[in-house]
DNA sequence: TTGAAAGCGCTAACAC
DNA sequence: GTGTTAGCGCTTTCAA
């Protein structure tokens, strides 16, 4: 432990020579500790120890071929889902002693392309990557390095891609065939920014599906796009129902957030939910449980999903046989915010 | 960008046969471009894009000396206040070309050194660690390795460590004040795990300074410490005030998740808030707002956290002057959960 | 402005 | 079981 701060730090030759060995033995006693003497082993690690001496990751990339690097590019940290599913892979691949770099595209499609190149010259050996709906490039690149890759959060059954996650499309389906099944036949949609986000798209198209099983369509005035804040929440219901009818009966919004916001704005315009509107969500946040009325929504297991884009990769790196991934499911959480279609 | 998945990455080597130079005009041209004619510039940017050639960073590292490689430690990615300031950090960051390494310690200290440690061997030239309640060798291994570092999030006025964040005992003390203030004698608290956790403890030691000021203290059946969750919020005000007397008037908690927890349960038990009982968060959640009675709660802002957090670092990276950090404030936001003392 | 050559710190054959 | 040696892919003097 001892060391000025004004030395550089200590190499493998360094132990080596305080421990009377090579740096062989030294790389040895570390990394196939089998091999070694094990009073050689324990006096090597004394002195390593002692000396404060770390492996020198670059040199030991360098020699091995191996960066024991792996990396996850998501949207955003700043979003419970995420951040819940990168928490998990971290956890996972960080006890198999591999270290997880997070790249965040803001939603950019080309900030996500630059991030990969980033990781990949810092040699990552696997990839999960949140949406698939991304710059062809980016699974070039992976591709030409044969970097094994998943794609997290979303599931599409038509995707050429390994994916671990949730088919966003069915979900809405779901959700909406259940309010046509309450007898709604007229409704509005608040949702996130659609573009370059295949799961917002595939969201709506699942919305659109079920409505048109039943010969409906989405009324383009009510249909609103933009932040996924309680604010855009409150806005988009007044101008739903403040504007000239028809007015929708239920109101399908892109998740949460949106929904709890529509929720606060009806309760302050007296309107009662879920007598006379129908309000649902997606997310199942904690808070959903509380909201008065308790909110009708969706949940998928996040951490699940981590977990196994990890173990998925892991599989890969260790040339396991691969588990084909089935998808997860999103399961409907019916509570007080949805009921009947108003006569 | 052709190249089959059986071949190994092209090397500097490969872009520099190509392009008819040396590796050491390929590295100029990446690293020192003034250094290289424009023509011969390009030739090796067309080149080594036809190749897909990404410079091994490894290979860089070890020859530079320089990784651009940064660390940020905090508890874990699961809570809205780390996940800003990493978020906020590693934009700040990855525009200066530095890559963050994010570690999670669980909130375990062992763990915590540990992180560094595999951060420390992977080449970081920063740190920046939430919470300065640590084990002693993990500032010793970054003191002996000379890595600048600051400890984000908290700020104590007597730490030894360079710190960007806010006084947490200072902030406790004022809202504990502001209650005390409205006539508040009788106070309760529902707190977040303390144990290695400077953050709490410095939130417990802010209320019961305030509260000594005017010689009062906590009853020990009045402070309930558990999981930050709406569910330890509610069992533990129901606890609090389903017990023999006294009764506090106030509830100060460790955070809104506590707070909101504290406030549904009170509504449900059909308690008058804040006719009958103040309730206090920390951090201003968005749903703050919106609850009912909106919350009184105090805001932090931990964007500005992790931008400063960064910006400090790249100083200290850049030899520049050190503007001296002064602490952050925690705002109060005082809104409807709060009000006189009952009679 | 460019090239040659010597490493950066470590691991992996191959000998012993 | 351990040492010797030859790199891993890049940057950086130093010359030219």
């Amino acid at each position: 432990m001892r060391e000025s701060r004004t030395s550089r730090p200590p190499r493998a030759i360094d132990v080596a020579a305080a421990a009377g060995v090579s740096t062989a033995t030294v790389s040895r006693a570390f990394n196939a500790p089998e091999k070694v003497l094990p009073e050689v082993r324990d006096k090597i690690f004394a002195v390593a120890a002692e000396l404060g001496w770390l492996p020198n990751a670059a040199g030991a990339a360098l020699a091995s071929r191996r960066t024991w690097l792996a990396g996850v590019l998501i949207p955003t940290l700043d979003h419970d889902v995420f951040a819940a599913q990168v928490n998990a892979l971290q956890a996972r691949l960080s006890a198999s002693g591999i270290t997880v770099l997070i790249g965040c595209s803001n939603y950019d499609l080309d900030e996500a392309a630059d991030q990969v190149r980033v990781m990949l010259a810092r040699g990552i050996e696997a990839l999960a990557v949140v949406g698939e709906l991304q710059r062809p490039e980016l699974f070039e690149m992976i591709s030409a390095r044969g970097v094994p890759y998943v794609v997290m959060y979303s599931h599409s059954p038509k995707s050429p891609h390994p994916c671990v996650g949730f088919d966003n499309q069915a979900a809405f389906s779901k959700l909406t065939r259940y309010l046509l099944d309450l007898g709604h036949r007229s409704f509005a949609v608040i949702h996130q920014p659609s573009s370059d986000n295949d799961r917002v798209l595939a969201r709506l198209a699942g919305i659109r599906d079920a409505l048109a099983s039943e010969g409906l369509a989405l009324r383009p005035q009510h249909v609103f796009e933009g932040q996924a804040t309680f604010e855009f929440g409150r806005e988009s219901l007044r101008k739903c129902l403040g504007g000239p009818g028809p007015h929708p009966t239920a109101i399908i919004c892109g998740n949460d957030t949106l929904a709890i916001g529509a929720l606060i704005e009806a309760r302050a315009m007296g309107i009662d939910v879920p007598g006379a509107l129908s309000i649902t969500g997606f997310d199942d946040l904690p808070i959903a449980e509380f909201t008065s009325p308790p909110l009708t929504t969706m949940r998928v297991d996040n951490v699940a999903i981590g977990k196994a884009a990890a173990d998925y990769l892991l599989n890969r790196l260790g040339q396991q046989p691969i588990v084909p991934r089935d998808a997860f499911e999103a399961d409907l959480i019916v509570r007080g915010s949805t009921g009947p279609a108003g006569s």
